[in-house]
RNA sequence: GGAGAGGUGCCGGAGUGGACGAACGGGGCGGUCUCGAAAACCGCUGUGGUCCUUGUGGCCACCGUGGGUUCGAAUCCCACCCUCUCCGCCA
């Protein structure tokens, strides 16, 4: 949620930074149902001061006639003031209603641009690697292995759901257990969220109202399946004031996620790379508005080092102002060579979204030296998604025959196995 | 799910219609005292909004949340949420 402060006092400002993302929100409005409401809340307000100055003086009348006189007038004012009161409330509500639909603000440094093909490539690691057969993409490859089953995913639940088995499950389960150690040698304190949420938590996290399409919800109550780790750990320090001494905090959790993907309906139905469930590990940061940048490159450092740390080669691509995400002012995305698919992955996405979260969660700070709270800035990166992290494993280390390398460092937490091979029975 | 108790400031805890933005205690901050510290004493110590003659300023709102009654609500009424205790059920 933008400052309604910032709109008000630096109007071109604003409209030229949301220019850059292409759209026109009707900023005009905002600041019209702002001095409307502004306006209404004087008056009514010096109406309330009159009614407790003339309230207190009722309490002390003794004169019985008198004071059924004050108070018949009081009852006139007392409607007036309810009138008012409802005025107030609706310019409020309208006013919210826009603001709330209203993007962050790009980072002066986003390049410009239309959509992900204006997206700049920062840098690639390493080098798709090369093969002298011809790899296969997962969906052949997993099934073939008896780790993956697409059939029975479609039987028991629906399309785009499937079901790991042996060690393809646990083969996610190692790269889940291996990032969250990982992340946690990178400093970040492990965090098991509740998997469903209230509603006032997707706001903070800015998923509410607009992308309530891409959402899962209980019939009966306000819960909601979480889309992403993110939305739980923004949560987290709703409502809060946290001490300057203990920033930056760093966080990973490990969740599912839940989306309805309406939007992609019919895209990258193949596969396992788009489903209605899948994993992330993720990483988030609440800091100072001072840190939030370095922070975002430390936190897009750790992310590559997930990568690097797999063996996969890897490219950091910055979005450009027309790609941005609803809730970040910068964002970096990781893309991991997917040899059997022939296509670049995108395993991780790492955003600063400066205090828009925080304004929405009201997660602030008290600054060093005491002062006034301020919002805290907030960063989130996938730690790596999990099913296209294990398409690029799988892809990767296909042998010609069809078996597949466990990466070394997975190799722990599988139990020491070196190649998965064909499973006994499905 | 049933029965009961309860949600007040950073914490504990008073407050059942007007003098309560909130007693009292603790904590924190500042000061006095001290070579220094402790103790003691004194003072300060919430958040948001809004207005202007930007100030140790005025006003408004906030006592779980949302409604209602009233000239006036932390206090009365209704609904909901949450916590605790006991019982039941259950991974």
């Amino acid at each position: 949620m933008l400052d309604i402060e910032l709109i008000r006092e630096r109007p071109e400002e604003v409209k030229a930074a949301l220019a850059r993302r292409g759209i026109e929100p009707p900023l005009d409005r905002v600041l019209e149902l702002d001095a409307q409401r502004r306006s209404l809340l004087t008056e009514v307000e010096n109406l309330k001061a009159e009614r407790n100055r003339a309230s207190k003086e009722i309490g002390k009348m003794k004169d019985a006639a008198l004071r059924e006189e004050r108070i018949a007038a009081m009852r006139a004012l007392g409607e007036r003031i309810d009138a008012l009161d409802a005025q107030v409330r609706q310019a409020n509500e309208a006013l919210h209603a826009l603001i709330i639909e209203i993007p962050n603000l790009p980072d002066p440094s986003v390049p410009d641009g239309a959509d992900e093909k204006d997206n700049v490539v920062v840098r690639q690691v390493g080098e798709p690697k090369g093969f002298d057969f011809e790899p296969k993409p997962h969906w052949e490859l997993g099934p073939a292995l008896g780790i993956l089953d697409f059939e029975r995913g479609v039987k028991i639940t629906g399309s785009r759901f499937y079901v790991l088995s042996g060690a393809g499950a646990r083969l996610q389960r190692a790269l889940i257990a291996w990032m969250l150690d990982l992340h946690q040698r990178q400093g970040y304190l492990e965090k098991y969220p509740p998997f469903m949420v209230r509603s006032e938590t997707l706001f903070a996290a800015g998923q509410l109202p607009k992308f309530r399409d891409n959402l899962y919800k209980d019939h009966e109550e306000d819960l909601w399946m979480v889309p992403t780790a993110e939305v739980p750990l923004t949560g987290l320090h709703m409502d809060e004031i946290l001490e300057a001494d203990t920033l930056p905090r760093h966080y990973t959790a490990y969740t599912p996620c839940f989306r309805r993907e309406k939007m992609s309906a019919g895209r990258d139905v193949r596969g396992i790379k788009r489903g209605h469930q899948f994993d992330k590990v993720e990483m988030y940061t609440f800091c100072t508005p001072e840190t939030s940048d370095e922070e975002l490159q430390r936190m897009l450092s750790h992310a590559e080092e997930t990568c690097a740390e797999l063996g996969l080669a890897y490219r950091v691509i910055e979005l450009c102002t027309g790609d941005l995400g609803f809730n970040a002012r910068k964002t970096y995305d990781l893309e991991v060579w997917a040899p059997g698919c022939g296509e670049w992955l995108e395993v991780s996405s790492v955003s600063n979204c400066g205090d828009f979260q925080a304004r929405r969660a009201n997660a602030r700070y008290r600054p060093q030296g005491g002062g006034k709270p301020r919002f805290l800035h907030t960063l989130n990166g996938s730690g790596l998604g999990l099913p296209r992290t294990l398409i690029a494993v799988l892809e990767n280390y296909q042998q010609p025959e069809g078996t597949v390398l466990v990466p070394e460092p997975l190799r722990p937490w599988m139990g020491g196995l070196e190649v998965i091979e064909p499973e006994a029975s499905l």
